[in-house]
DNA sequence: TAGAGGTGCTTAAACGTTTAAGCATACTTT
DNA sequence: AAAGTATGCTTAAACGTTTAAGCACCTCTA
């Protein structure tokens, strides 16, 4: 790599310091009273020269490095891969670069990715947080880092978030199943103490309750660690066991999906002998023999404002902003 | 946030010198003749005051930021965002951290995207390159940059790369067509003049010619700025105007997808009326009513060559190293 | 006993910016 | 004529590392 223009040949050109280049170039000759045909000549020489300021050089001094750590489970995960992209263009617009990691759910790892991040320097966080990382956000929140949780929180944290009202999504998917006729419905869930999760069970335990269908009641656990295979084997087992399931909810997209392979073996009859409704969209929801019906979460909203929030703490603000967001209820052929 | 602990806090704390903190926690006490004692000294305080090295200013220092930047043409392209994945996985292992940008194959982005990891100085470049981009690539060449091409390349640029072999694999696909009996078989391709499209067309067009076959050649170009909906419309159309059409290739993963739709929505049989050989796999093969037949590329063969390439060149590598990986060819119930 | 060599450390510059402080010089004002 | 102020620039330190060069001091060898 040839050597890179710096501020100092620019000065060494003009025989100048390199304190006007740098009152030129960020735009403040004004202020700094530079006369108009010095201001005119640094920038004339700093186009000659290809001159690009180093971003390096820049952060260190002045502590801001315009960069995002994003935090997600899985960019592999296609719901996470479109946030990471509204969230790298929202980013963009304001100048910021976004640094991505996968967790995988998993505590350890989250750990060492926001070490990398802390490492770099990021100025500031946005973390989809899996189980057990509470204490890393503690941590990262004692040292005063700006944080925005995503798509999950810790109702004891007192934290900024973004994510989707999961109790109104779920309940408007329960009432409308009732509606439908449908009362012995199974929702399947991941095993996880967070909070989405337990909203979303609220959501269908509470419309059940409401609606008196305290004992169909049934939510069905699925181990987060269980393989592919595992939770297929799992959710095809439920609904044999039990034959009088005449609906299911799957709390979330990777469910639904393996859900859908689960129910596309048994052969079943959609929606006559199961009703189904899935989360988050895909395109397999369209290519099922029966177009599901599904819970859309607004995910350029959450994108925006998660971006939004972030840059505003970094740029000062204290205001803890907590957003929870209204679902699209998509109706099909499946319920 | 607090203050930064740097060298300086624990070299006060000691009464030495910088340089005596740097060896030791650059781990060249030997080298360096640092004395027992005095480094376990620097290691502990360094704990005790929990130390973190500013990469930042090791960059500035040092040149190297340990930093890659990766263009993709779409981080919500579920291929892209697995590649990504591997490659950031990948790059991790070796201490480097990835920036992920999406040029939505528009040249003017991939400019703008490229000039942003030129700012970030990231020490190398990972690249799907979009039409139109060679003059970008030609100039980040002369500039010495580490490159690696990835899922395509410009025959005319001596880079590194590491794709798909196109040919091969839809030789492959083709011949197995014309073995089960169809010949009126058509290609839907994104017009594009880049070497993948091209490769892939010829593999098609020389099995064809070769098996006699020539005048039943079709290939139909859909224009990438096309929306989903005109392409799906042309897909279509071109069904239904040559009824003689007993089978379709669909040259890539978004265009498998789109002609999907389009087959779903005539009632086609498939694979009696017409069969389908898709491209790079997505759970809606399988969920199609006739379980697609498809060509896999190998992901993580291609996100660790391409990683391992660059890494090499960045440290120093002047062979250019090309890489044609084989593909693997799925038969289902499409064709 | 002088020189060679080893040991354990320090000094200071460099990477490329930003920015507070200061210094001439010229022009106004009273 | 002295004081004030505006103009246009420079100086130098700072951010947190790395690293070449050098300085004492000690020990060995011939």
């Amino acid at each position: 790599m040839r050597k890179r223009v710096s501020m100092k040949d620019i000065a060494k050109e003009l025989q100048v310091s390199t304190a006007l280049v740098s009152y030129v170039l960020t735009g403040r000759e004004n202020e700094k009273r530079v006369s108009i045909e010095m201001a005119e000549k640094i920038r004339k020489v700093a186009k000659d020269l290809n001159y690009k300021p180093s971003q390096l050089a820049r952060s260190l001094r002045g502590g801001a490095t315009m960069t995002i750590g994003l935090l997600l489970a899985d960019i592999a995960n296609p719901f996470f891969a479109s946030l990471a992209r509204i969230i790298e263009d929202e980013a963009a617009k304001r100048g910021y670069v976004v640094l991505i990691g996968s967790s995988d759910e998993s505590a350890e790892k989250s750990a060492s990715l926001l070490d990398t991040f802390i490492d770099r320097q990021v100025d500031g966080f946005i973390i989809v947080p899996t189980e057990g990382s509470k204490e890393q956000i503690e941590s990262l929140m004692e040292k005063n880092n700006a944080i925005v949780l995503l798509d999950r929180y810790f109702p004891d944290l007192n934290t900024s978030h973004v994510c989707l009202n999961n109790y109104n999504a779920i309940a408007e998917a329960t009432t409308h199943l009732i509606q439908k006729g449908h009362n012995k419905i199974v929702m399947f869930v991941y095993q996880s103490s967070q909070i989405p999760m337990q909203e979303r069970v609220r959501g269908y335990v509470e419309t059940m309750k409401g609606l008196n269908l305290e004992r169909n009641i049934k939510v069905v656990e699925v181990p987060y660690s269980f393989t592919k295979l595992e939770k297929e084997r799992l959710i095809k087992m439920t609904l044999q066991n039990d034959i009088n399931i005449d609906a299911v909810i799957f709390a979330n997209n990777s469910l639904t999906i393996i859900g859908l392979y689960a129910i596309y073996q048994l052969g079943l009859k959609v929606p006559e002998e199961i009703a189904i409704i899935g989360f988050d969209g895909s395109e397999v929801f369209d290519f099922f023999y029966a177009p599901l019906t599904y819970v859309e979460q607004p995910l350029v909203e959450i994108g925006i404002k998660s971006v939004e929030t972030l840059i505003g703490i970094i740029e000062g603000a204290t205001e803890i902003k907590q957003f929870e967001l209204a679902h699209t209820f998509h109706i099909r052929n499946s319920s």
